[in-house]
Order: C-alpha cells, then sequence, then structure tokens
DNA sequence: CTGAAAGCGCTTACAG
DNA sequence: CTGAAAGCGCTTACAG
C-alpha cells in the first residue's frame, strides 16, 4: 500500500566501504569470518548511507525466518497482555522478534490470524487458544509449523503446551479454607466443561475429599465476567443459605462474588480465588488468591520454542507452579 | 532460525493448473484480467497444493507492503489493549496486517522496536508514545515513513496524533462539580508537565475559572497508580481539610481517591474522574467518569492512515470526543 | 487474456 | 579473507 523511497542495499554499502558485497553480508548475518579493518568500514558506510537491512530479502533467500507470532486470545487481560510482552522482551533479547496478534476470543479470527501469518513467514506461534479451539486444526498447524500453546490446554492436541497447575491452584487455595473448619464449600467457575476449568474443579474435588466433605454442586456463571458470577451467586445462596466458603475460578469471579456477599445481611462467608489477575487497583487487596507468574510461564515457553526450533521433542505438557497468597477474604 | 520444507510456489500451481506464473500472480494480486475458467482452475490447484502466498517475496519484488507496526506503550492497560485489538481489526478490514508491539514504557525498547520494525518493511507506523518522547526522533521518523501517533501528544512533533479530548473531559467533569456548588475542588494526577496532564489541568482551570473559584494547587502524585494516588492525596487532605471535591486525572487514580477517602470518617467529598478505563469489574460502577471510546479512536487513526498512504496531508491533530458518565460518586 | 524475461535485495557455496 | 555467480518466490511491463 505504500512505495518505499530508493532504498540503499548492501551494494551501496559495499561500494563505499571498498568491499564486496559478500563481505557486507557476512558482516550482516554476524560471521567472524570478516577482518576487523574491513568490518568496521563496513559498519560506518551503514552508519553514513542510512542502511536499513531488508530481512524480507534475507528471509526469502535463506529460507530462514526469526519472526515468532504470538496470538493471543484476549489481550485486554492484563495478565495475557503481561504475558504477551514478557515474551516478547525473552524473544528480543534471543534474536526473535515477536510479533503480537489478538483473536479476540474469536475462533474464526484465530484461524484467520494465523493463516496470514503462515503468509509473512513466521518461524513459530505461539498461541493462547480460544476456548474451543478445535484439536484437529491445531495438530494440523503443528505437524507443519512450530506450535506451542499456553495458559489454556486444548485436550488430546499434539502441540506442547505451558500451563499453570490449574488443579494444584485450586487445591491450596481449598485446603487453605477447609482447613479452618469450613463445611458448607462450592466451587464457582465459568464455562465448566472446558479443560482448564475440569482442573480447577479437580482440585477442589480432592481437597473436599481429604476433608470428607461433601461439596455443593459447582455454580456455573457461563461467561466469565464479574456481573454474570454476582448474579449467579445470589441465585445459588438462595438455594443454599448455609454456604460458608466459596472457591473462585479466578479474581473476576471472585469480585462477582464479594460484591455479591457484601449485597447480604451475613458477610460471613470466606472467598478464595485461584487465578490471581494482576492489576493496578487498589481495590483488591483483600483477596486471598493463587498468584500465577506470566513471567515464570513466559521462561518456559521460550525454553521449549528452542528446543522446538532445533528440532528435538520437547515435553507435550509442561505445568508451572503457582503460589498461595493469604489475606482477608479468607479469615 | 528455522529452515522451512520444500515450499510450494506459484510455478508448481501454475503448473498444475495449466497456466503461467504471470496468471496465477494475477489471481493472487485481485486482479480482475484473468477469465473465470482461469481463476477457477487456480484456485482448486492453490488448494490441493496447499500453496501459502509468500508475502516476503511479493513485498520484495513489488517494493510495496501492507504491514502495519503498532507500538504501544502500555499494553497491560486494557484500554490500550482494547485500542490494539480494534485497530488491527480495522486493518484487517482493509487489507492491511497488524503486527502489535509492546514498548512497556520504556523509551529505548520503543526506539528499538521502530528500528527492528523499519527492517521488516512496515509500511507504517502506529504509536502510543512512551512519556517524554523525544520530538526530534519522532520528526526523524515521520519524515521517512507513516507515522501516527495515538492517545499521548508528543508536543511540537510533525506527525499526526489522534488524541481524546482530554480539556474538554476534564472541564465537563469539574463543571459537573461547580454546578453543585462545591467550593474547595482541587485537581490530581501524574507526571503533571506532560502535555497531556497540561490539557486535564487547562479544561479544570477554565471551568474554576468560569465560576470564579479559586482552586487549591494541583496535586501530583508522580506515578499513574492508585496506591500513589491514595497516599498523596491523603498527604494533601491534612493540609487542607475543608476539601469537598476532586477531579482525577484517569480511573486508576480515582480508585485510589476512592480508597483515601473511605479510610476518612467524613465521606462528604464528590469524585470525578477524567479518562475512564474500562475492565470488567464490578467494583468501578459507583464513579462518575469521562468515557473515553478507544474503538473511536481507532476508526479516526484509520481515516488519517490511509490520507497517509495516498500521500495526502492529514490534520496533524484530531481531537476525539467523550462523554461524561454519571454515577454515585459525584452525587 | 497469456507467456517469456528481468529484477527486487539478499545469502551461499565456490574459487581465488 | 574477498569476488563473481546463481537463485529464493514473487511482480511487472511488454509482446503476442
Amino acid at each position: 500500500m505504500h512505495n518505499k523511497a530508493k532504498s540503499v542495499t548492501i551494494f551501496d554499502v559495499a561500494e563505499r566501504a571498498g568491499v564486496s558485497k559478500s563481505t557486507v553480508s557476512l558482516v550482516l548475518t554476524q560471521s567472524d569470518k570478516v577482518g576487523n579493518k574491513s568490518k568496521q568500514k563496513i559498519l560506518k558506510a551503514i552508519d553514513e548511507l542510512g542502511y536499513v537491512y531488508n530481512r524480507d530479502a534475507a528471509a526469502m533467500r535463506s529460507k530462514r525466518s526469526n519472526l515468532v507470532a504470538i496470538v493471543i486470545n484476549d489481550l485486554t487481560n492484563p495478565a495475557m497482555a503481561h504475558l504477551a510482552t514478557s515474551l516478547q522482551l525473552l524473544l528480543n533479547d534471543n534474536g526473535l522478534q515477536a510479533m503480537i496478534v489478538s483473536s479476540n476470543n474469536s475462533l474464526e479470527l484465530q484461524a484467520n490470524a494465523v493463516k496470514n501469518l503462515k503468509e509473512y513467514n513466521a518461524a513459530a506461534f505461539i498461541i493462547c487458544p480460544v476456548a474451543n479451539t478445535c484439536p484437529k486444526w491445531l495438530d494440523t498447524l503443528s505437524a507443519q509449523h512450530k506450535v506451542i500453546t499456553l495458559m489454556s490446554e486444548v485436550p488430546f492436541s499434539a502441540a506442547p503446551c505451558v500451563l499453570p497447575d490449574y488443579k494444584k491452584a485450586s487445591h491450596v487455595a481449598s485446603m487453605h479454607l477447609l482447613a479452618q473448619g469450613v463445611t458448607n464449600i462450592v466451587f464457582i467457575g465459568s464455562e465448566l466443561t472446558l479443560s482448564d476449568s475440569q482442573a480447577l474443579q479437580s482440585g477442589f474435588n480432592t481437597a473436599c475429599a481429604q476433608h470428607s466433605i461433601t461439596a455443593l454442586a459447582p455454580i456455573d456463571c457461563a461467561v466469565n465476567t464479574a456481573l454474570n458470577a454476582k448474579n449467579a451467586f445470589i441465585e445459588a445462596y438462595k438455594h443454599s443459605p448455609t454456604l460458608n466458603a466459596v472457591v473462585c475460578a479466578n479474581d473476576i469471579i471472585a469480585q462477582g462474588v464479594i460484591a455479591a456477599i457484601n449485597s447480604l445481611t451475613h458477610h460471613c462467608i470466606k472467598v478464595v480465588s485461584c487465578h490471581h489477575i494482576p492489576n493496578s487497583a487498589v481495590i483488591n487487596n483483600h483477596l486471598t488468591t493463587v498468584a500465577i507468574n506470566t513471567t515464570d510461564i513466559a521462561k518456559r515457553c521460550l525454553l521449549i520454542l528452542q528446543e522446538l526450533l532445533q528440532n528435538t521433542a520437547p515435553p507435550v505438557k509442561t505445568l508451572v507452579n503457582v503460589n498461595l497468597q493469604i489475606r482477608d477474604s479468607s479469615q
């Protein structure tokens, strides 16, 4: 859509530096086969001419690319944005260029984004998959390209994935409540049939079993919004007014639940969240929550990417540790 | 870093479809100069061979690119993430590919990101600039490339920018309070010397003047966090206990101020925010705030981009309208 | 409407 | 350590 000007090429640089194109190319590709005097002359010429390396040409000729696509399902979630940023910085440190793209929680956009990025010759795809991503689609993609999924599992897919240990997260959160002797405990989450949610419920159920407690039926608030959670909780509470403890799938849901509890006359319900979403608000600093370190996830992801690029087979599933942070809401 | 396999080219497609390379190319570039029977054969061949268009080769040959870099200073701010996503979708609709990159509020990273993206042959740069971005740097960039800045002004730069009308935002917010007869009013913001903050203060001051009110000295909470705002407000309140109205630069600061007010024995202080940051929390729904529509900003940005790509000169500054949303906090 | 040819800016063996 | 040459996958006039 936009026509570039004359463009300075390695030929111009070579001419100015009084060497051949090949020598310039060797300098640009960080080869050590070039004498220091030549190298200095070349760097000087590059600077004087304002030469810009053309990676399209280089990628085409060498059939290599250092472009890594990062496809994020929800960029407006600060945790996801932080993860994407961390990844970008790590990739930069390793000579790779990140290209962040939002799939905006749409399967169609996700498929489209990947299709386009293939045309731009991405060397790898790091995907925070949209809910209900089709495993076959992912498998087809990862058969032809380097692919890693993050944060959310696509069940039975062959693509390596890196996840927080959701099961452990809900387990420690639930045990923390149960150790205080609560008896009427419930789990609330969104889209309960999804793999991640199943893992959370599993940790919760294990904890209940260990304390010989029979939990109430889990509350499903459908879409993951605070308002939905608030309404779903109020509804559920009508049927179970003896409730005294709630394990929430994440901070957003916890916010809704807390808002619901504050609207009740009783305030004797303990709340924990299994998935902390960092934000700069003062507001949430009473919530007992399980912190998920997106920096750790990003680091792990990079290691796996390096394995993929070296054609060694990485683990298909990597669980990153989580930590319970105890605050007022569960006391 | 990663070696692609054999790769199917337009030559293979041409062979299979029984036409020449040129004809295939014409189809790929959406030319209408190709007969329908040929076109169908070609599309069939593309599908059967799993051909992937190589945009690097196309860009190099045609010296055109449809890659647009979006450089965001703070991707973890949901408003910015939403803006980036909106832009991406609009660009897609117009045959352009967005490449989102985070500058993570670092001048160095911002400069580096732009330098790298030039090598990837970006057709345009849409930048939400880091605070204190150097105008000369931006001018040099925009002399050679298509550049638009968003959300935050780099004073005296030649690059076209699209902003919310910050002055109007603080003006309507302040007038709303003053109309209720408040007398001891103060403005609180972060980094008060920055251009955007100056605009906010200007709207505030104008409103005070219109009501013949002398405002207290503005409160500067340095970094833009709720905690900072809370502490700065508590400190300021000690010196001015008669305060009865606060105009906050944005929602984050407002959260801190409200937290501070709640910790006081009196609750008779009205609060408004000049810059709404959308998030899914229920919590903030008592705050009177000025909504900034990032979708409008994105649309405006696209129009300006189209002008730039057509080499017409767009307005150097575009202010997008804002709307006051009245809620409990100012009643 | 189609084909042959040149060339975008680079990298990569291969001789010197 | 350096130079000449081939070629990556496309697009673009230019003849037919």
